[in-house]
DNA sequence: TTTTGCATTGACAATTTTGTCAAACATAAA
DNA sequence: TTTATGTTTGACAAAATTGTCAATGCAAAA
């Protein structure tokens, strides 16, 4: 076998770059050049590769959904109480977030597109058993009642928003890049305490 | 003066459209070709009114934030109790988002590349007095104590994120469009009774 | 009718971006 | 060292997109 340490290191390398220029830095229409100048490669090694620009975005798409489906995945699977099990998705979420503040937009944008979605099969009864549990602590009268899906929108929303329009919202709120990620620091335990009752 | 019936309409006919390509349909790098061919009209009539297609963009995008803007600026100015100007607000943004639900995801990704923004100056004593109106809520103990601007961010995130985001969420949560229509018009009532104690 | 001023058009040029290819390169195996 | 195999490169071609311009059209004013 002949496998130079640099090999798979480049495709590695371009598909790393592409992410962080998507996800990281939200230039939604870079060029092939623009990539490929960010990762110190010649552009052609692109189509070498990944045969063409758009396979390129194809499989760093891909490659988001499953990062989001398997943060996701994690969350639904583990057996702690509802309020904590939240509260570790904050955790890793906003973990996330900071490589790739852009990530969600860039999949609206795609799923916009015509971009086919995979791999929802397993989800549905996951999902069906987060329902389940979230009815249960409403019954409990520890969070307001509700369709489960609306509580989960609640969430999510809470919860993304002011990560993903953070440019929005900052100039439009006339706030200083500080005082946001002060905002942000304090962001978990304030979901938590507006999703459940004390 | 010669005015033909056809004149100013033409421009503001490129105009409406590359917004309901933009905003409607979420279509951001769409071509001038497209974008001429949805308003059949010659492709090059958007260079003799916009002089070029960076030009016609800058334009959507000052029109779409100054949308934005008096409709924040709307719900500050009236004398409404807390909670009727934030269900007021509700109807109105949730009617604008029916037109153009990509609205403030385009506004994110053109911030985000360097976009200047106006028009910050007015709003500065009208959130001020707002924020005074929140805080005046939690001593009373209708809403949930916090920094006034995470009770505004809790509230735009409610409001914004299933709109903004509806082709990521509906997909991944396998939701119907039907479902998720039903889901969005009970949303009003839902954010009320999560941002306010009973 | 003729003229005037703007609107519209198609052909063309310029630019930007992407894709191909043969040659050069590097490294492990023979 | 030579060979073989996959990698990298620059030059080139192709495609897509934007911008310019002169010519034409059209309606109101003279």
């Amino acid at each position: 076998m002949l496998v130079k340490e640099t090999d798979q290191d480049t495709e590695k390398l371009i598909m790393e770059t592409a992410k962080n220029i998507f996800f990281g830095e939200g230039r939604f229409n870079a060029t092939t050049q623009e990539i490929a100048d960010a990762a110190g490669v010649n552009r052609t090694l692109i189509n070498y590769y990944f045969r063409s620009r758009d396979k390129l975005f194809e499989i760093v798409f891909e490659d988001a959904q499953r990062q989001e489906q398997e943060l996701s995945e994690q969350i639904l699977n583990t057996n702690l109480p509802l309020k904590e099990k939240l509260s570790q998705h904050l955790d890793n979420f906003f973990e996330q977030s900071k490589k790739y503040p852009y990530l969600e937009i860039y999949m609206v944008t795609q799923a916009n597109q015509g971009c086919a979605f995979k791999d929802k099969d397993k989800m549905g009864p996951l999902l069906d058993k987060f329902y389940l549990e979230i009815a249960l602590e409403m019954d409990k009268g520890n969070i307001e009642k509700m369709r489960p899906e609306q509580f989960v929108l609640n969430f999510i929303s809470l919860m993304s928003f002011p990560i993903s329009m953070r440019p929005l919202i900052q100039e439009s709120m006339s706030l200083t890049k500080e005082y946001y990620d002060t905002l942000l620091s304090e962001r978990k335990e304030i979901i938590i305490r507006t999703l459940f009752k004390q």
